[in-house]
DNA sequence: AACGACCTGACAATTCGCTGACATGGATCA
DNA sequence: TGATCCATGTCAGCGAATTGTCAGGTCGTT
Protein backbone atom coordinates (compact mmCIF):
# COMPACT_ATOMS: atom_id res chain seq x y z
CA UNK A 1 0.00 0.00 0.00
CA UNK A 2 1.07 3.29 -0.86
CA UNK A 3 1.15 6.13 1.95
CA UNK A 4 1.69 9.51 1.84
CA UNK A 5 4.00 11.05 4.80
CA UNK A 6 3.43 14.44 5.61
CA UNK A 7 6.36 15.64 7.93
CA UNK A 8 8.69 18.54 8.18
CA UNK A 9 11.14 17.40 10.40
CA UNK A 10 13.41 15.34 8.38
CA UNK A 11 14.60 13.10 11.33
CA UNK A 12 11.37 12.03 12.46
CA UNK A 13 9.85 11.62 9.19
CA UNK A 14 13.19 9.43 8.38
CA UNK A 15 12.47 7.41 11.44
CA UNK A 16 8.46 7.19 10.52
CA UNK A 17 9.26 6.19 7.00
CA UNK A 18 11.84 3.20 7.64
CA UNK A 19 9.16 2.19 10.12
CA UNK A 20 6.24 2.03 7.60
CA UNK A 21 8.68 0.49 4.85
CA UNK A 22 9.65 -2.14 7.34
CA UNK A 23 5.70 -2.75 8.07
CA UNK A 24 5.53 -3.18 4.05
CA UNK A 25 4.38 -0.03 3.14
CA UNK A 26 5.14 2.09 0.17
CA UNK A 27 5.83 5.45 1.65
CA UNK A 28 6.31 8.96 -0.23
CA UNK A 29 7.32 11.69 1.92
CA UNK A 30 6.33 15.55 1.70
CA UNK A 31 8.32 17.88 4.11
CA UNK A 32 5.73 21.06 3.29
CA UNK A 33 2.37 22.60 2.10
CA UNK A 34 2.35 23.22 -0.68
CA UNK A 35 3.80 19.77 -1.68
CA UNK A 36 1.65 17.75 0.52
CA UNK A 37 -1.42 19.34 -0.62
CA UNK A 38 -0.31 19.00 -4.04
CA UNK A 39 0.63 15.24 -3.69
CA UNK A 40 -2.78 14.78 -1.72
CA UNK A 41 -4.96 16.20 -4.16
CA UNK A 42 -3.47 14.78 -7.48
CA UNK A 43 -2.08 11.14 -6.20
CA UNK A 44 -3.95 8.30 -4.81
CA UNK A 45 -2.54 6.98 -1.70
CA UNK A 46 -4.24 4.06 1.08
CA UNK A 47 -3.75 6.49 3.32
CA UNK A 48 -2.23 9.87 4.74
CA UNK A 49 -0.01 10.61 8.04
CA UNK A 50 -0.72 14.22 8.57
CA UNK A 51 1.28 16.20 11.48
CA UNK A 52 -0.06 19.77 11.88
CA UNK A 53 3.41 21.67 12.48
CA UNK A 54 4.17 22.49 8.98
CA UNK A 55 5.76 25.63 7.43
CA UNK A 56 4.38 26.55 4.28
CA UNK A 57 0.31 25.77 4.90
CA UNK A 58 -1.65 24.63 7.92
CA UNK A 59 -1.99 21.08 7.99
CA UNK A 60 -5.74 21.22 9.09
CA UNK A 61 -6.51 23.26 5.72
CA UNK A 62 -4.31 21.43 3.72
CA UNK A 63 -7.22 18.70 4.91
CA UNK A 64 -10.44 20.43 4.49
CA UNK A 65 -8.92 21.33 0.85
CA UNK A 66 -8.62 17.91 0.37
CA UNK A 67 -12.05 17.01 1.29
CA UNK A 68 -13.82 19.91 -0.35
CA UNK A 69 -12.09 18.46 -3.30
CA UNK A 70 -13.39 14.71 -2.51
CA UNK A 71 -10.40 13.40 -1.61
CA UNK A 72 -11.65 11.13 0.85
CA UNK A 73 -8.30 8.74 1.54
CA UNK A 74 -8.02 7.76 5.50
CA UNK A 75 -5.81 10.66 7.42
CA UNK A 76 -4.36 10.18 10.22
CA UNK A 77 -3.23 13.22 12.37
CA UNK A 78 -0.09 13.65 14.24
CA UNK A 79 0.54 16.48 16.36
CA UNK A 80 2.48 17.68 19.57
CA UNK A 81 -0.76 19.84 19.82
CA UNK A 82 -3.39 17.18 22.54
CA UNK A 83 -5.93 19.27 24.14
CA UNK A 84 -9.62 17.81 23.28
CA UNK A 85 -10.47 21.27 21.82
CA UNK A 86 -7.34 20.65 19.25
CA UNK A 87 -8.50 17.25 18.29
CA UNK A 88 -11.92 18.46 18.18
CA UNK A 89 -11.26 20.62 15.46
CA UNK A 90 -8.94 17.97 13.39
CA UNK A 91 -11.66 15.17 13.39
CA UNK A 92 -14.16 17.88 12.26
CA UNK A 93 -11.98 18.68 9.33
CA UNK A 94 -12.17 15.37 7.97
CA UNK A 95 -9.51 12.97 9.99
CA UNK A 96 -10.06 9.54 10.74
CA UNK A 97 -7.68 9.38 13.42
CA UNK A 98 -5.94 11.92 15.67
CA UNK A 99 -2.53 10.80 17.42
CA UNK A 100 -0.49 13.10 20.05
CA UNK A 101 2.89 13.18 19.66
CA UNK A 102 5.01 11.33 21.60
CA UNK A 103 3.50 8.00 20.58
CA UNK A 104 4.66 4.44 20.34
CA UNK A 105 5.98 3.30 16.70
CA UNK A 106 3.28 0.28 17.43
CA UNK A 107 0.29 2.32 17.96
CA UNK A 108 0.64 4.50 14.89
CA UNK A 109 0.59 1.04 13.14
CA UNK A 110 -2.20 -0.33 14.88
CA UNK A 111 -4.15 3.21 14.12
CA UNK A 112 -3.04 3.00 10.53
CA UNK A 113 -4.29 -0.28 9.76
CA UNK A 114 -7.26 0.73 11.71
CA UNK A 115 -8.35 3.62 9.26
CA UNK A 116 -6.98 1.78 6.17
CA UNK A 117 -9.33 -1.18 7.51
CA UNK A 118 -12.29 1.07 7.86
CA UNK A 119 -12.14 2.60 5.06
CA UNK A 120 -12.24 -0.42 3.22
CA UNK A 121 -15.18 -1.09 5.05
CA UNK A 122 -14.13 -4.32 6.51
CA UNK A 123 -13.46 -4.53 10.62
CA UNK A 124 -10.88 -7.17 10.74
CA UNK A 125 -7.30 -7.12 10.00
CA UNK A 126 -7.64 -11.02 8.35
CA UNK A 127 -9.03 -10.73 4.69
CA UNK A 128 -9.79 -13.67 3.15
CA UNK A 129 -11.01 -14.93 -0.79
CA UNK A 130 -12.18 -18.37 -1.98
CA UNK A 131 -9.46 -20.00 0.14
CA UNK A 132 -6.74 -17.19 0.73
CA UNK A 133 -6.51 -15.32 4.05
CA UNK A 134 -4.22 -12.92 4.77
CA UNK A 135 -3.61 -11.68 8.14
CA UNK A 136 -2.37 -7.99 7.90
CA UNK A 137 -0.93 -8.28 11.33
CA UNK A 138 0.78 -10.79 10.90
CA UNK A 139 1.75 -10.26 7.46
CA UNK A 140 1.01 -13.91 6.60
CA UNK A 141 -1.32 -15.43 3.75
CA UNK A 142 -2.44 -19.20 3.75
CA UNK A 143 -3.84 -21.08 1.56
CA UNK A 144 -6.59 -23.35 3.22
CA UNK A 145 -5.04 -23.07 6.61
CA UNK A 146 -1.34 -23.46 5.23
CA UNK A 147 0.55 -20.81 5.32
CA UNK A 148 2.26 -19.62 2.51
CA UNK A 149 6.06 -18.16 2.02
CA UNK A 150 5.44 -14.74 -0.27
CA UNK A 151 8.31 -11.87 -1.00
CA UNK A 152 7.81 -8.62 -0.38
CA UNK A 153 6.72 -7.89 -3.50
CA UNK A 154 4.48 -10.96 -4.05
CA UNK A 155 2.84 -9.64 -0.44
CA UNK A 156 2.21 -6.10 -1.54
CA UNK A 157 0.40 -7.68 -4.67
CA UNK A 158 -1.51 -9.72 -3.05
CA UNK A 159 -2.36 -7.41 -0.10
CA UNK A 160 -3.63 -4.61 -2.94
CA UNK A 161 -5.24 -7.28 -4.86
CA UNK A 162 -7.29 -8.39 -1.62
CA UNK A 163 -7.63 -5.47 0.13
CA UNK A 164 -9.56 -4.14 -3.22
CA UNK A 165 -11.07 -7.72 -3.77
CA UNK A 166 -14.35 -7.94 -6.08
CA UNK A 167 -13.12 -4.32 -7.97
CA UNK A 168 -10.89 -4.35 -10.98
CA UNK A 169 -7.24 -2.99 -10.12
CA UNK A 170 -5.43 -1.83 -13.08
CA UNK A 171 -1.96 -2.61 -13.87
CA UNK A 172 -1.39 1.00 -13.19
CA UNK A 173 -2.65 1.14 -9.79
CA UNK A 174 -0.69 -2.32 -9.19
CA UNK A 175 2.42 -0.15 -10.21
CA UNK A 176 1.48 2.57 -7.94
CA UNK A 177 0.85 0.31 -5.26
CA UNK A 178 3.74 -2.36 -5.47
CA UNK A 179 6.65 -0.68 -6.84
CA UNK A 180 7.12 2.51 -5.48
CA UNK A 181 6.96 4.98 -8.83
CA UNK A 182 8.30 6.37 -11.56
CA UNK A 183 9.14 3.22 -13.15
CA UNK A 184 9.47 3.16 -16.71
CA UNK A 185 6.64 0.68 -18.40
CA UNK A 186 8.43 -0.93 -20.87
CA UNK A 187 8.54 -4.11 -18.88
CA UNK A 188 6.38 -6.81 -18.15
CA UNK A 189 8.07 -7.52 -14.45
CA UNK A 190 4.10 -7.05 -12.54
CA UNK A 191 3.23 -10.09 -15.20
CA UNK A 192 5.98 -11.70 -14.16
CA UNK A 193 5.07 -11.13 -10.53
CA UNK A 194 1.30 -11.97 -11.21
CA UNK A 195 2.74 -15.23 -12.27
CA UNK A 196 4.52 -16.28 -10.06
CA UNK A 197 1.83 -15.44 -7.20
CA UNK A 198 -0.82 -17.58 -9.27
CA UNK A 199 2.23 -20.50 -8.82
CA UNK A 200 2.32 -19.91 -5.41
CA UNK A 201 -1.41 -19.36 -4.50
CA UNK A 202 -3.46 -21.37 -6.84
CA UNK A 203 -4.45 -20.06 -10.66
CA UNK A 204 -8.25 -19.19 -9.36
CA UNK A 205 -7.50 -16.60 -7.23
CA UNK A 206 -6.33 -13.28 -9.51
CA UNK A 207 -8.25 -13.30 -12.45
CA UNK A 208 -7.54 -11.47 -15.82
CA UNK A 209 -9.65 -8.76 -16.91
CA UNK A 210 -7.71 -8.31 -20.42
CA UNK A 211 -7.33 -4.81 -21.51
CA UNK A 212 -8.12 -3.51 -17.97
CA UNK A 213 -6.21 -5.17 -15.21
CA UNK A 214 -7.15 -7.73 -12.24
CA UNK A 215 -9.65 -9.25 -10.09
CA UNK A 216 -9.84 -10.86 -7.09
CA UNK A 217 -13.72 -12.08 -6.84
CA UNK A 218 -15.63 -11.10 -3.50
CA UNK A 219 -16.53 -15.13 -1.95
CA UNK A 220 -19.83 -15.49 -2.81
CA UNK A 221 -20.43 -17.59 0.13
CA UNK B 1 -29.87 8.26 14.21
CA UNK B 2 -30.49 5.09 16.61
CA UNK B 3 -27.67 4.90 19.31
CA UNK B 4 -26.45 1.99 21.58
CA UNK B 5 -24.88 3.16 24.59
CA UNK B 6 -22.86 0.84 26.38
CA UNK B 7 -22.62 1.57 30.04
CA UNK B 8 -22.67 -0.06 33.31
CA UNK B 9 -22.50 3.24 35.50
CA UNK B 10 -25.91 4.84 36.06
CA UNK B 11 -24.29 8.37 36.63
CA UNK B 12 -22.21 8.55 33.35
CA UNK B 13 -25.08 6.72 31.43
CA UNK B 14 -27.63 9.21 32.03
CA UNK B 15 -25.03 11.88 31.69
CA UNK B 16 -23.84 10.56 28.19
CA UNK B 17 -27.40 9.78 27.10
CA UNK B 18 -29.04 13.09 27.82
CA UNK B 19 -26.00 14.27 25.71
CA UNK B 20 -26.82 12.47 22.42
CA UNK B 21 -30.15 13.21 23.19
CA UNK B 22 -29.72 16.87 22.94
CA UNK B 23 -27.56 16.39 19.92
CA UNK B 24 -30.76 14.63 18.13
CA UNK B 25 -29.73 10.71 18.79
CA UNK B 26 -31.83 8.56 19.43
CA UNK B 27 -30.37 6.41 22.58
CA UNK B 28 -31.12 3.38 24.05
CA UNK B 29 -28.95 1.70 26.86
CA UNK B 30 -27.21 -1.67 27.86
CA UNK B 31 -25.82 -1.76 31.33
CA UNK B 32 -24.10 -5.36 31.35
CA UNK B 33 -22.37 -7.13 28.94
CA UNK B 34 -24.90 -9.87 28.47
CA UNK B 35 -27.52 -7.29 27.06
CA UNK B 36 -25.60 -5.74 25.05
CA UNK B 37 -24.07 -8.50 23.53
CA UNK B 38 -28.07 -9.44 22.50
CA UNK B 39 -29.22 -5.85 21.35
CA UNK B 40 -25.80 -4.98 19.24
CA UNK B 41 -26.28 -8.43 17.74
CA UNK B 42 -30.05 -8.27 16.94
CA UNK B 43 -30.36 -4.71 16.28
CA UNK B 44 -29.57 -2.00 13.99
CA UNK B 45 -27.93 1.05 15.07
CA UNK B 46 -26.39 3.29 13.63
CA UNK B 47 -23.49 3.34 15.89
CA UNK B 48 -21.87 1.68 19.41
CA UNK B 49 -20.24 3.21 21.96
CA UNK B 50 -18.96 0.83 24.03
CA UNK B 51 -17.51 1.44 28.05
CA UNK B 52 -15.01 -1.63 28.22
CA UNK B 53 -15.19 -1.89 32.58
CA UNK B 54 -18.24 -3.75 32.31
CA UNK B 55 -19.28 -6.57 34.83
CA UNK B 56 -20.40 -10.01 32.91
CA UNK B 57 -18.39 -9.73 30.17
CA UNK B 58 -15.70 -8.25 28.62
CA UNK B 59 -16.29 -5.54 26.06
CA UNK B 60 -13.47 -6.67 23.79
CA UNK B 61 -14.68 -10.12 23.84
CA UNK B 62 -18.26 -8.63 22.94
CA UNK B 63 -17.00 -6.33 19.81
CA UNK B 64 -15.02 -9.67 18.58
CA UNK B 65 -18.31 -11.61 18.92
CA UNK B 66 -20.20 -8.75 16.69
CA UNK B 67 -17.80 -8.27 14.04
CA UNK B 68 -17.41 -12.41 14.26
CA UNK B 69 -21.38 -12.30 13.31
CA UNK B 70 -20.62 -9.83 10.64
CA UNK B 71 -21.84 -6.64 12.16
CA UNK B 72 -20.35 -3.85 10.90
CA UNK B 73 -21.98 -1.06 12.90
CA UNK B 74 -19.76 1.86 13.66
CA UNK B 75 -17.97 0.99 17.80
CA UNK B 76 -16.36 3.69 19.89
CA UNK B 77 -14.31 2.74 22.98
CA UNK B 78 -14.54 4.50 25.80
CA UNK B 79 -12.14 3.09 28.91
CA UNK B 80 -10.48 4.38 31.90
CA UNK B 81 -7.33 2.61 30.93
CA UNK B 82 -5.66 4.55 28.48
CA UNK B 83 -2.35 2.80 28.12
CA UNK B 84 -0.88 2.58 24.53
CA UNK B 85 -1.35 -1.28 24.67
CA UNK B 86 -4.52 -1.06 25.79
CA UNK B 87 -5.71 1.40 22.83
CA UNK B 88 -3.84 -0.89 19.81
CA UNK B 89 -5.91 -3.84 21.25
CA UNK B 90 -8.83 -2.05 20.93
CA UNK B 91 -8.52 -1.15 17.61
CA UNK B 92 -7.29 -4.23 16.49
CA UNK B 93 -10.33 -6.13 17.69
CA UNK B 94 -12.57 -4.12 15.18
CA UNK B 95 -13.42 -1.08 17.24
CA UNK B 96 -13.62 2.54 14.92
CA UNK B 97 -12.42 4.65 17.50
CA UNK B 98 -10.76 4.76 20.90
CA UNK B 99 -11.59 7.57 23.62
CA UNK B 100 -10.04 7.90 27.14
CA UNK B 101 -11.44 8.99 30.02
CA UNK B 102 -11.92 11.17 31.25
CA UNK B 103 -13.61 13.17 27.59
CA UNK B 104 -15.09 16.38 27.22
CA UNK B 105 -18.59 15.53 25.74
CA UNK B 106 -17.68 17.44 22.84
CA UNK B 107 -15.10 15.28 22.16
CA UNK B 108 -17.37 12.39 21.96
CA UNK B 109 -19.77 14.20 19.77
CA UNK B 110 -16.78 14.82 17.13
CA UNK B 111 -15.80 11.69 17.42
CA UNK B 112 -18.90 9.71 16.89
CA UNK B 113 -19.53 12.19 13.94
CA UNK B 114 -16.59 11.13 12.21
CA UNK B 115 -16.87 7.65 12.71
CA UNK B 116 -20.69 7.52 11.61
CA UNK B 117 -19.37 9.79 8.42
CA UNK B 118 -16.82 7.28 7.62
CA UNK B 119 -19.35 3.80 8.08
CA UNK B 120 -21.67 5.87 5.29
CA UNK B 121 -20.86 6.59 1.74
CA UNK B 122 -21.24 2.89 0.42
CA UNK B 123 -22.98 2.57 -3.21
CA UNK B 124 -23.53 -0.22 -5.34
CA UNK B 125 -22.47 0.39 -8.57
CA UNK B 126 -24.56 -1.61 -10.35
CA UNK B 127 -26.75 -0.34 -13.40
CA UNK B 128 -29.59 -2.44 -14.94
CA UNK B 129 -31.74 -2.72 -17.71
CA UNK B 130 -33.92 -5.51 -18.55
CA UNK B 131 -32.39 -8.45 -18.17
CA UNK B 132 -28.80 -7.27 -18.40
CA UNK B 133 -26.75 -6.22 -15.50
CA UNK B 134 -23.66 -4.20 -15.24
CA UNK B 135 -21.39 -4.17 -12.56
CA UNK B 136 -18.88 -1.40 -13.09
CA UNK B 137 -16.40 -2.66 -10.10
CA UNK B 138 -15.99 -5.77 -11.10
CA UNK B 139 -16.42 -4.58 -14.85
CA UNK B 140 -18.79 -7.61 -15.45
CA UNK B 141 -21.80 -7.44 -17.31
CA UNK B 142 -24.16 -10.54 -16.48
CA UNK B 143 -27.81 -11.79 -18.64
CA UNK B 144 -30.42 -13.15 -16.09
CA UNK B 145 -27.45 -13.76 -13.42
CA UNK B 146 -25.32 -15.33 -16.10
CA UNK B 147 -21.94 -13.63 -16.35
CA UNK B 148 -20.92 -12.96 -20.19
CA UNK B 149 -17.29 -12.61 -20.82
CA UNK B 150 -17.05 -8.76 -22.75
CA UNK B 151 -13.65 -7.31 -24.54
CA UNK B 152 -12.33 -3.95 -23.86
CA UNK B 153 -14.24 -2.38 -26.09
CA UNK B 154 -17.55 -4.09 -25.79
CA UNK B 155 -17.49 -3.09 -22.26
CA UNK B 156 -16.67 0.83 -22.51
CA UNK B 157 -19.49 0.56 -25.58
CA UNK B 158 -22.23 -1.28 -23.13
CA UNK B 159 -21.04 0.77 -20.05
CA UNK B 160 -21.53 3.87 -21.80
CA UNK B 161 -25.07 2.83 -23.89
CA UNK B 162 -26.09 1.48 -19.95
CA UNK B 163 -25.26 4.62 -18.20
CA UNK B 164 -27.25 7.00 -20.62
CA UNK B 165 -30.05 4.31 -20.98
CA UNK B 166 -33.41 5.83 -22.14
CA UNK B 167 -31.95 8.23 -24.14
CA UNK B 168 -30.50 7.94 -27.71
CA UNK B 169 -26.83 7.54 -28.03
CA UNK B 170 -25.06 8.86 -31.62
CA UNK B 171 -22.26 7.48 -33.22
CA UNK B 172 -20.07 10.11 -33.00
CA UNK B 173 -21.00 10.23 -28.73
CA UNK B 174 -19.84 6.46 -28.69
CA UNK B 175 -16.77 6.60 -30.92
CA UNK B 176 -15.66 9.61 -28.71
CA UNK B 177 -16.53 7.25 -25.68
CA UNK B 178 -15.57 3.97 -27.07
CA UNK B 179 -12.54 4.42 -28.73
CA UNK B 180 -10.10 7.66 -27.86
CA UNK B 181 -10.54 10.11 -29.85
CA UNK B 182 -9.89 11.81 -33.57
CA UNK B 183 -10.71 8.69 -35.14
CA UNK B 184 -10.96 9.30 -39.14
CA UNK B 185 -13.82 6.60 -39.68
CA UNK B 186 -14.56 5.96 -42.98
CA UNK B 187 -15.10 2.91 -41.27
CA UNK B 188 -17.53 0.36 -39.93
CA UNK B 189 -16.06 -1.01 -36.62
CA UNK B 190 -18.65 0.61 -34.55
CA UNK B 191 -21.22 -1.16 -36.23
CA UNK B 192 -19.30 -4.27 -36.27
CA UNK B 193 -18.95 -3.60 -32.48
CA UNK B 194 -22.71 -3.78 -31.72
CA UNK B 195 -22.84 -6.08 -33.69
CA UNK B 196 -20.83 -8.51 -31.82
CA UNK B 197 -22.30 -7.50 -28.47
CA UNK B 198 -26.18 -7.69 -29.73
CA UNK B 199 -24.53 -11.51 -30.37
CA UNK B 200 -23.08 -11.98 -27.10
CA UNK B 201 -26.42 -10.18 -25.40
CA UNK B 202 -28.88 -10.29 -27.10
CA UNK B 203 -30.76 -8.63 -29.89
CA UNK B 204 -33.09 -6.74 -27.81
CA UNK B 205 -30.60 -5.05 -25.52
CA UNK B 206 -29.83 -2.21 -28.17
CA UNK B 207 -31.97 -0.73 -29.97
CA UNK B 208 -31.25 1.23 -33.49
CA UNK B 209 -32.40 4.58 -34.07
CA UNK B 210 -31.96 5.04 -37.60
CA UNK B 211 -30.13 7.86 -38.33
CA UNK B 212 -29.62 8.97 -34.83
CA UNK B 213 -27.66 6.51 -33.29
CA UNK B 214 -28.64 3.63 -30.31
CA UNK B 215 -30.97 3.52 -27.47
CA UNK B 216 -31.55 1.44 -24.77
CA UNK B 217 -34.40 1.24 -23.47
CA UNK B 218 -35.13 2.56 -19.87
CA UNK B 219 -36.46 -1.45 -18.74
CA UNK B 220 -37.25 -3.69 -21.53
CA UNK B 221 -39.09 -6.28 -20.68
C1' DA C 1 -37.19 0.87 -57.29
C1' DA C 2 -33.24 3.25 -55.65
C1' DC C 3 -30.49 4.87 -52.27
C1' DG C 4 -28.26 5.06 -48.11
C1' DA C 5 -27.92 3.40 -43.50
C1' DC C 6 -27.02 -0.48 -41.09
C1' DC C 7 -25.87 -5.50 -40.37
C1' DT C 8 -23.19 -9.84 -40.79
C1' DG C 9 -19.65 -13.28 -41.57
C1' DA C 10 -15.03 -14.11 -42.67
C1' DC C 11 -10.28 -13.03 -42.49
C1' DA C 12 -5.88 -11.20 -41.17
C1' DA C 13 -3.02 -8.28 -38.47
C1' DT C 14 -2.09 -6.93 -34.18
C1' DT C 15 -2.00 -6.65 -29.38
C1' DC C 16 -1.96 -8.64 -24.94
C1' DG C 17 -0.80 -11.49 -21.36
C1' DC C 18 1.61 -15.78 -19.95
C1' DT C 19 5.63 -18.68 -19.44
C1' DG C 20 10.24 -20.51 -19.09
C1' DA C 21 14.93 -19.40 -19.12
C1' DC C 22 18.47 -16.56 -17.93
C1' DA C 23 20.88 -12.44 -15.71
C1' DT C 24 21.69 -9.50 -11.85
C1' DG C 25 22.42 -8.23 -7.35
C1' DG C 26 22.06 -8.34 -2.52
C1' DA C 27 22.22 -11.07 1.73
C1' DT C 28 24.09 -14.84 4.31
C1' DC C 29 27.35 -18.01 5.79
C1' DA C 30 31.34 -21.03 5.82
C1' DT D 1 36.77 -14.10 0.20
C1' DG D 2 34.01 -17.06 -2.25
C1' DA D 3 29.88 -20.01 -2.59
C1' DT D 4 25.18 -20.04 -2.50
C1' DC D 5 20.49 -18.79 -2.16
C1' DC D 6 16.72 -15.85 -2.93
C1' DA D 7 14.28 -12.05 -4.92
C1' DT D 8 13.51 -9.74 -8.89
C1' DG D 9 14.11 -7.86 -13.49
C1' DT D 10 14.65 -8.84 -18.56
C1' DC D 11 13.93 -11.11 -22.73
C1' DA D 12 12.08 -13.91 -26.38
C1' DG D 13 8.49 -16.51 -28.08
C1' DC D 14 3.94 -18.62 -27.93
C1' DG D 15 -0.92 -18.75 -28.20
C1' DA D 16 -5.09 -16.75 -27.84
C1' DA D 17 -8.12 -12.86 -27.76
C1' DT D 18 -9.16 -8.64 -29.95
C1' DT D 19 -10.38 -5.75 -33.46
C1' DG D 20 -10.25 -3.36 -38.06
C1' DT D 21 -11.34 -4.19 -42.82
C1' DC D 22 -13.88 -5.74 -46.53
C1' DA D 23 -17.37 -7.74 -49.27
C1' DG D 24 -21.61 -8.49 -49.69
C1' DG D 25 -26.41 -8.63 -47.51
C1' DT D 26 -30.76 -6.50 -45.33
C1' DC D 27 -33.84 -3.03 -44.15
C1' DG D 28 -36.22 1.37 -44.17
C1' DT D 29 -37.31 5.61 -46.38
C1' DT D 30 -38.46 8.39 -50.14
Amino acid sequence: MRLLLVEDDRRIASDIASALAAAGYVVETARDGEAAWFLGDTEDYGAVILDLGLPGMDGLAILKRWRGNGRHMPVLILTARASWAERVDGIDAGADDYLPKPFRMEELLARLRSIVRRSAGHSSSVVSAGDIALDERQMKVSVRGVPIALSPLEYRLVAHLLRHRGRVVSQHELDENVYGHGEDHDSNALEVLIGRVRKKLGPDLIETRRGFGYLVPETPA
